[in-house]
DNA sequence: CTGAAAGCGCTTACAG
DNA sequence: CTGAAAGCGCTTACAG
């Protein structure tokens, strides 16, 4: 393996110029730079992590603590989110390691964590409202950035996406179709981002003047049989008013809805339309479900670079409050959401 | 934080000895052993990873590569054993770094990682029959453990269970109870571990004398709608003989049969025995099943902590033939499995 | 724009 | 049984 060492008596250079000519100091001259770079390439240089790690204080290492959940394997975001962070970090020099947490305690597995390994930083996940952990990892001066946003008006590093938008920018679009009754399957409430969306639903229909009758906001694990069991409820009938669309918290949940209508024979987008927030997870394919699907499209993959490159400005001494990033999801329309059944309109439009 | 050199200081040793007495070196006396220990914990000393790794000239990276698949993320395996396998070779200073492989060369992605990464070796997972891993990677001297078994009498490290005995001790057991029709749904046909088990299943079917009609051996990703939709299409007795017994490759495929039987109106055990092979995975409660769910056991966390010891013996120096471990899975007799319906019995059994 | 030198915190022959 | 010393491969003030 070649060293500095290696390029700088190659070249007649010191070791403090190669390392200043790899690392992109402006001081360095262009012809010294150039010649460098090709001598580098040409020994096949890596740096040594280790030394670099040594010399600069860093670890180079990066916690994510992940909760096990009974249906963690149902939770298809979880394997997507983390084999792209780990890339992107890794495109970083920061190598994330992963620790179970299977207790109650939210800051617990962070201290021990810190206890164990030395650690540069963390990526936060699944955060809560009023999440604590900002304000433990704060406390101790431990770098951080958050997957979503736990908190009105944070003072960390973030980066998430507009969770009220998303469903508002739903009901909007079926209000304009006429809709009345819709109804909405949430994520689980316990999750900071289903906070926000049932805050975006109830916000848009008061805006759009519609009711939500109670029972009309569910939640749920994220899968298919959450939608089927739930939208077999509501659409039977048997439980009070019947929604004539239905928004869904992810794309396997809209899955289930649709098995539930067509198991009643409903169809679609005639006697229902559905909606969904899409993940674009790998492997699933809504534009191809039957009817093709209506969703608000935000990859949630999207968020790790974003996140890795945060963290990195972060361990380089750049203020957390200025790392904050809010995307907004596409609005995307396709076959499953149409207008309003007749005689189902929203009040000011019925005769 | 403190280093060697606090210690030291504060102990008046030099920070050779102390370095030796935190290793274990048996030169060390019990007395100055005892007082650096006491030492280390009170000023709360932890090594420097980054110093050890530079010093000893190892990373202390091991890497894992997981292909991306469509259904990745119905196979609940994959998370348990990822979660396990960190914590285990985190206990033994060891940090893994994942990476995602899309494409269809199987050692390519261990050379690009090779590049980018200095890593001290590797974790193989999924093993196929026949794997080009091992090959490539002995003869680039990297040291490796596989999780699985992929040649007949490997030379390199790996901890599996033996494959055939699963599907062997199942036929035993219900070739005891009479049964003759006896089906077998596998894991998918690309893994070794797959194929062992066919294998398993054939020489012991024909060990009882009874044969294996075609059809009979079906494959498939190991999700309940798997199980559902095969026994179905058996069981409807629309295409050949209807087995009365049938092995499932994983509880979530037996849980498809369950519902599959129910469906049809079958008694269990009294209409059909089923038994699964079980990985002991979290959230997933055979002895809970209805009817409970007689198995094959040996969980897939088991295999971490041997794997994780079996790469630091491998880095130290032991030779990797000697790092074999085949584990025999237990069996656990419950409800699921009786004895063959009157007039399905083996044919030596019928009048 | 470049270099000589110190230092990061360990490990490990080599001596005694 | 213990210590002095070199070395792992970088980074980065400090000088010029």
């Amino acid at each position: 393996m070649a060293t500095l060492k290696d390029i700088s008596t190659e070249l007649g250079l010191s070791v403090a110029t190669v390392s200043r000519a790899l690392n992109g100091f402006p001081e360095v001259g262009a012809r010294t730079r150039a010649r460098v770079q090709e001598a580098a390439t040409r020994l096949g240089y890596r740096p040594n992590r280790s030394a670099q790690r040594l010399a600069t204080g860093r670890s180079g290492v990066v916690g994510m603590i992940v909760k096990l959940r009974a249906d963690m394997s149902a939770d298809q975001t979880f394997f997507d989110v983390l084999t792209t962070l780990t890339a992107e970090l890794a495109a970083r020099d920061l190598d994330l390691v992963l620790s179970v947490d299977q207790g109650n305690d939210p800051v617990a597995p962070y201290e021990r964590m810190l206890e164990r390994d030395l650690l540069d930083g963390f990526v936060l996940n699944a955060p809560v409202p009023n999440d604590p952990r900002p304000g433990f990892l704060r406390a101790r001066g431990v770098p951080f950035v958050m997957h979503g946003q736990a908190h009105a008006a944070p003072d960390y590093a973030f980066f998430g996406i507009d969770n009220r938008a998303v469903c508002a920018d739903a009901v909007e679009l079926l209000a304009s179709l006429g809709h009345a009754r819709i109804a909405l399957i949430n994520g689980e409430a316990r999750f900071a981002f289903a906070e926000d969306r049932e805050q975006g639903f109830r916000a848009a229909m008061a805006v759009e003047g519609l009711a939500v009758p109670d029972g009309f906001v569910a939640g749920g694990a994220p899968t298919e049989s959450t939608g089927y069991t739930q939208a077999l409820a509501w659409l039977s009938g048997r439980a009070g008013p019947r929604p004539t669309a239905i928004l869904c918290a992810t794309t396997p949940v809209a899955q289930g809805v649709l098995r539930a209508a067509r198991d009643l024979g409903l169809s679609m987008p005639g006697d229902l339309s559905v909606i969904a927030h899409d993940d674009a997870l790998p492997g699933i394919r809504p534009a191809h479900f039957n009817p093709a699907l209506t969703v608000t499209h935000a990859p949630l993959r999207d968020a790790c670079a974003p996140l890795a490159q945060m963290l990195v400005d972060h361990l380089n001494g750049a203020p957390p409050a200025r790392l904050q990033t809010v995307n907004r999801a596409g609005l995307i329309v396709r076959a499953s959401t149409g207008p309003v059944p007749k005689g189902e309109e929203r009040p000011w439009q019925t005769p």
